[in-house]
DNA sequence: ACAATGTATTTCACGAGTAAAACACCTGTT
DNA sequence: AACAGGTGTTTTACTCGTGAAATACATTGT
């Protein structure tokens, strides 16, 4: 059995062997949430750890071009809070990365005339014409990196992940039970 | 056009709403790297977010039961160095942790008889208790997670991750070109 | 044998993220 | 008006990972 129907869509991934090596030490375990969960995290590092390479160029963090890139992609201000919802990360983080950023002239802050706890941030002209820099690059080298898959599959990937996804933030967003 | 054939299979996740806002500001922008690469980014988070709660409850992070899985499942000592690749982390990360679980009594290490640079890391008996009492709820809990999914879906799923991250193992282990 | 080079591991200094406390301010109630 | 409690943001103390230097040992060539 060298040709099974798995191997013919299943590659010769790093995460194969573990999952192989776990089935040998314990035959019984049902290895499949493995194969997915793994995966999912290996990709997410090595995409990571390559993307990283065009933003670097710009002297950027993800963290930061994401933060920034929330700023663009919505059009207005947002609050230091709606930034941290936006990308997933926590309020302390945003303070830090915003002072680095304003430091660097990518981003200003005023404050609200009615509330004054509250903090509007915007992107300067620098920053948003830094953030317009560096998207084509990085669409063009995700292009890359996603070469080869075709088309197809390209889809039918995108769209099980994002069922995947949608699923994940309705339960765990919701306050999943363990 | 509410409901065109791609928004049957895409999920309304965050990052659907998020490739809709760049569309809007970057009208002309192949976005469909981002459907996936984002995608796989957020699962990731939260995914790990949700995963390290079985194991927080055994006082452990990801990366210290991933250090103590490789021991487990390739059932032989492993070099420090060894245990770095086998876990996709720094050679310094790898000492830090060894410290803490050895100290903690789960792993021993022994010198090696040949060449005294190396060390030979092995499980203790209560280290290898621990993974062995963790790894099916870990099992059951990542079951429970991605039972959304269908089976068929699932197995798609593993099989279009495994082609995906056979190929950027390739590519970016093999010094990929930017 | 001895220097030169290479390899395995650890140490060090630092940057970045986090949770929890602190702070500043608002809002509803009495 | 004054206070109690809630919310937005920052600060603090800490942990963890990293890259680069340091360390210790092995190996190769002369």
């Amino acid at each position: 059995m060298t040709a099974s129907k798995a191997d013919m869509t299943t590659g010769p991934d790093t995460v194969a062997a573990v999952v192989r090596q776990w089935q040998a030490v314990h035959p019984g375990f049902d290895t499949g949430p493995m194969e997915i969960i793994g995966r999912v995290n290996r990709c997410a590092a090595l995409l990571q750890q390559a993307e990283d390479a065009p933003l670097r160029r710009a002297g950027l963090t993800r963290p930061e071009f994401d933060l920034l890139g929330a700023l663009r992609r919505t059009g207005h201000e947002l609050t230091p809070g709606e930034l941290a919802r936006e990308t997933f990360s926590s309020g302390a983080a945003v303070t830090k990365r915003l002072k680095q950023l304003t430091e660097r002239g990518l981003v200003e802050r005023r404050g609200d005339t009615r509330d004054r706890r509250v903090a509007h941030v915007r992107l300067t002209d620098d920053g948003r014409a830094l953030v317009d820099a560096i998207l084509p690059d990085q669409l063009a080298y995700e292009t890359t990196v996603l070469s080869s898959l075709d088309p197809e599959r390209r889809h039918e990937l995108a769209g099980l992940l994002g069922a995947l996804l949608g699923q994940l933030e309705g339960r765990l967003g919701g306050g999943l039970r363990v």
